[in-house]
RNA sequence: GCCGACUUAGCUCAGUGGUAGAGCACUCGCUUCACACGCGAUAGGUCAGAAGUUCAAAUCUUCUAGUCGGCACCA
């Protein structure tokens, strides 16, 4: 058989995606072992309005990596997709639609259709990060495919609130809350996030008290329309007489009073402070504590309500601001404009500055949930973070603070609240309106109209997609998945979403969601900045697929540190480009020789081996324990490397090469071996790389009888069902090991004199190798190996070095070399390369024996620590004498 | 304000107490019959700075500088 010369991706990526999923390989039931361990991971569940992006390429290719690997080692693996109904996202775009082909707001069509309209662009646009995930080359269970808003997870949601309304742990109330003026809607806490301006402004405005004046400070003149007190510090002796007071509040004729209240600094601005019970959240609390007024003075959109004042009413509150400043201008109440750096509070997703109002709401009260949370992490260590630095302080620091969460949105699009209200206003919480009824004795009821958070029907999918919909609910998926092994994400869901699905978890199904958690990093773009669109730094992981392939994307994403953030670099991806390229190269080398040979494993048992079948058996055994140590720790960038290193440096610049005169001459043991050998290679790379490893696999003869993996008895020969190898230490071979590298290192010195003497590699030349007996029976073995890889017409071995003075020569660890260069060597050149060679070691011998001269070194390190120096010291010396007795012969 | 991370070769990054690493780029040489997406050989770093702990520090501690992130507050 004979393969193209180069590999291209696109063909591979074509056929076996649509195979294994037709075949049923992504599904936990093609395991056939009823005895099998279970692995499962459940997706972070991406929008419907999404499309990938590098961090869910990033996360997905991680999560298939730990899938695949888990699955070749016959666990019964489960990855569960879906998507999330992103309430304001999906919200907004239909109404955006709307806008563009009718002229039509929501209202216009009203709660029903609207609705349904959301429910069509779901089903128009809501697939692509689903169809995109296939390309990924994604091995999830498309079977088991949910939406936050299918019926069963909603009966979820529904089930979930019931029970923690009836508790007391969910709450309606009237309390400060932050409000987007643009989506009309309450946000959460974590929602809204913070952009500092420069040039803020504090304004200073006059108060007319009894012929004079008080003095507040503010950064939002407009909210002066709705105080109803000023505070001072009670220790403030400026102000000491004043409270209890009226005082006129200009541009209102009303009249407030002055309070003293703990939270007043006296230090700062005048201090006296306007209180806005309505629009502050501190104002609110000093309210509260003096029974203050709440005058409202805005509507939902931002603009002044009636309450502020006929000049004022419909007019936006930036305008406002401006209009309240001319006025006090005017009337020579406005003492001065100071600039002052503020922090505004924006909405995440549409930057609009958030106005604190007071609203009523439906919350969560946090206090029993975060005790979980907090008991796990405590008490069990759960989730286990990686990298466990920073996110696991984090991540406690963030659950001891917590406050109670905000879980009502003013949306249609979403979980509707499942509470009705009689005509008196009467509260009835049920899981359906029925329910409802009969709690309301037949009373006439309407359902409240908000929705609910995205994030509260995100924060139950590690359970309500295995199919619970209400307490006591059991299912098989639940008791085979739960916990599910593993959740990988980013670190800005780690409050949203990580902390709440832990607490909501445990609370409603008694288990851990997830026993780990690995946090990736950020994948940033060229100008070190997060990708967004707003900067056009984006890097479209679909474009990356076409250029350079998915398996070298994958493997390039996997090779980033955990958890670290990366600047995007093509070039990067080109080295894993290459890598494919040089499997698919090696492939292809060993199945232009096979003639008949197939994969057999019992080949490498054979007491017949070569040194250099020893030693890449032993390399390959080392590879695949160190590799499922990394991957056990999530250290997938050390997995990477090593298969890179074992691929590249060990099977194909010295395996193959030292092969290939056997190969290439037929020998059958040689070939079956090498197939043998990369066939095992394959299967390690397969999480990794999927597309290529199947294509190349496929080609191997003998692959599927001999890597069956019993659990997967009835299905087709895949790589993806394959075993995984696992390496035994019983295969490590230090002596192979030894010997190898001192015919490698001969090997190289030789390539050195010949690359340092600019000697054509066309020109062949006699190779001297003396050594002791031993060593040189190694070197005698592999004698044809050493004369081809150095390119040398022939090796004379002996005990001593006999060779005419015109010789370049260099000394191993273990040997001796001399090459006789009659007519070719330049002796000044040969000079200056023995006098590099000396000082280098001798520098390396100097620091060393200062080590070993510092008594307190001798006595305090560990004794092999010494012992090694010891030795390293004597080669060097062996070495350098070596090499000053060449010099000398020289000249 | 509090907490944290990062600063290593020209670039992008590994490396958590014992002789500084990779890929790419650079230099030199190769149409060596798997691969120029390749092969061979070099060169390149007082590991941000300072102090400390230790026989031994890129690695642990403290401080400084710079970059970035999270949280809180903001009249």
């Amino acid at each position: 058989m004979e393969l193209a010369k180069a590999y291209d991706p696109k063909q591979a990526e074509q056929d076996h995606y649509d195979r294994w999923e037709r075949n049923g390989c992504f599904r936990p039931e093609i395991n056939e072992d009823r005895d099998a361990e279970t692995y499962s991971i459940v997706i972070p569940p991406p929008n419907v309005t999404g499309s990938l992006h590098m961090g869910h390429a990033l996360q997905h290719t991680l999560m298939d990596v730990l899938v695949r690997w888990k699955r070749m080692h016959g666990y019964r693996t489960l990855w569960l997709p879906g998507t999330d109904h992103a309430g304001i996202s999906v919200q907004r775009k239909v109404v955006e639609q709307l806008k563009n082909d009718e002229g039509k707001t929501p209202l216009d069509i009203g709660r029903e259709e609207f609705i349904r309209r959301c429910w069509k662009w779901k089903e128009e646009y809501g697939d692509t990060i689903t169809e995109q995930m296939r390309r990924e080359g994604a091995s999830v269970d498309w079977s088991r495919h949910r939406f936050t808003m299918d019926d069963d997870l909603s009966k979820a949601v529904r089930s979930v609130f019931v029970t923690l309304y009836e508790e007391g742990n969910i709450y309606r109330g009237l309390r400060i809350v932050n409000w987007c003026p643009r989506d009309k809607t309450v946000l959460s806490d974590l929602e809204v996030k913070e952009e500092t301006k420069k040039d803020g402004k504090l304004y200073y405005l006059r108060y007319p008290l009894a012929g004079s004046f008080l003095v507040v400070a503010t950064t939002r003149p407009e909210t002066m329309l709705g105080d109803t007190a000023v505070a001072v510090s009670p220790s403030d002796e400026r102000y000491k007489h004043l409270v209890g007071k009226m005082i006129d509040l200009p541009l209102t004729g009303r009249q407030i009073p002055i309070v003293a209240d703990e939270y007043v600094d006296a230090e700062f601005g005048t201090g006296a402070v306007k209180v806005t019970p309505a629009h502050d959240p501190n104002d609110y609390q000093i309210g509260q504590r003096h029974d203050l007024e709440q005058l409202l003075v805005m509507n939902d959109d931002g603009t002044m309500n009636a309450a502020a004042g006929a000049e004022f009413v419909g007019m936006d509150r930036f305008k406002a601001r401006e209009k309240v400043i001319e006025m006090f201008d005017e009337l020579g109440l406005l003492e001065k404009i100071e600039d002052y750096e503020i922090t505004l509070p924006v909405c995440e997703r549409c930057k609009t500055i958030v106005e604190p109002i007071l609203s009523e709401q439906w919350f969560v009260k946090m206090d029993d949930l975060r005790d979980i949370g907090l008991e796990l992490m405590k008490k069990e260590g759960v989730p286990h973070f990686s990298p466990q630095i920073p996110h696991e302080k984090v991540y406690t620091t963030w659950l001891e603070n917590l406050k109670d969460w905000t879980i009502s949105r003013q949306l249609w699009w979403g979980h509707q609240i499942p509470a009705w209200y009689d005509a008196e206003g009467n509260v009835y919480v049920a899981r359906t309106e029925e329910e409802a009824r009969e709690k309301a004795g037949g009373r006439e009821l309407t359902q409240d109209g908000d929705v609910l958070d995205t994030w509260f029907s995100s924060g139950l999918w590690a359970f309500s997609t295995l199919g619970w919909t209400a307490p006591g609910d059991a299912t098989d998926d639940l008791d085979e998945f739960l916990p599910t092994d593993v959740l990988v994400t980013g670190r800005d869901i780690i409050f949203l979403w990580v902390s709440r699905m832990m607490m909501l978890t445990k609370k409603f199904v008694g288990k851990t969601a997830f026993e780990d958690c690995v946090i990736t990093g950020t994948v940033l773009g060229k100008d070190g900045k997060p990708m967004s669109k707003s900067r056009k730094n984006g890097v479209d992981p679909i474009e990356m697929f076409d250029k350079f392939g998915v398996d070298a994307t994958r493997i390039y994403l996997a090779s980033i540190a955990t958890g670290a953030d990366i600047k995007w670099n093509d070039l990067l991806i080109e080295t894993y480009r290459n890598f494919a390229n040089k499997i698919w190269n090696a492939t292809r080398f060993c199945l232009l020789n096979s003639d008949g040979a197939s994969v057999d494993h019992a080949s490498l048992m054979s007491n017949e081996l070569q040194l250099a079948d020893r030693w890449i058996v032993s390399r390959l055994d080392r590879t695949a324990l160190d590799l499922k140590k990394a991957l056990d720790k999530y250290e997938f960038h050390t997995a990477v490397s090593l298969l890179y290193h074992f691929f590249w440096d060990d099977f194909c610049d010295w395996y193959i090469e030292l092969k290939k005169d056997e190969i290439n001459a037929g020998d059958a043991e040689a070939t079956t071996r090498i197939l043998t050998i990369l066939e095992i290679a394959l299967r390690m790379l397969h999480p990794f790389m999927p597309y290529l490893t199947e294509e190349l696999w496929q080609k191997l003869p003998g692959t599927s009888s001999e890597s069956h993996n019993p659990a997967y008895c009835n299905a087709e020969p895949t790589i993806m069902l394959a075993d995984f190898p696992t390496g035994d230490p019983i295969m490590m071979d230090e002596t192979a090991e030894k010997e190898m590298s001192a015919v490698i290192e001969a090997i190289k010195k030789v390539r050195n004199i010949r690359s340092e003497m600019n000697i054509s590699p066309s020109i062949r030349f006699d190779v001297h190798i003396a050594a002791d007996a031993g060593m040189l029976e190694v070197f005698r073995a592999n004698e044809a190996q050493i004369k081809k890889l150095a390119r040398a017409e022939n090796i004379i071995l002996a005990s001593e070095l006999s060779v005419p003075k015109a010789s370049a020569k260099a000394v191993t660890t273990d040997a001796g070399i001399a090459v006789p260069l009659e007519g070719l060597i330049d002796f000044d050149k040969e000079r200056t390369r023995l006098t590099n060679s000396i000082a280098k070691l001798s520098e390396e011998k100097e620091r060393l024996d200062g080590q070993l001269a510092n008594e307190n070194f001798v006595t305090r390190a560990p004794a092999e620590k010494v012992e090694a120096l010891r030795e390293r010291s004597g080669e060097l010396d062996d070495q350098i004498t070596t090499l000053r007795a060449n010099l000398e012969s020289l000249s």
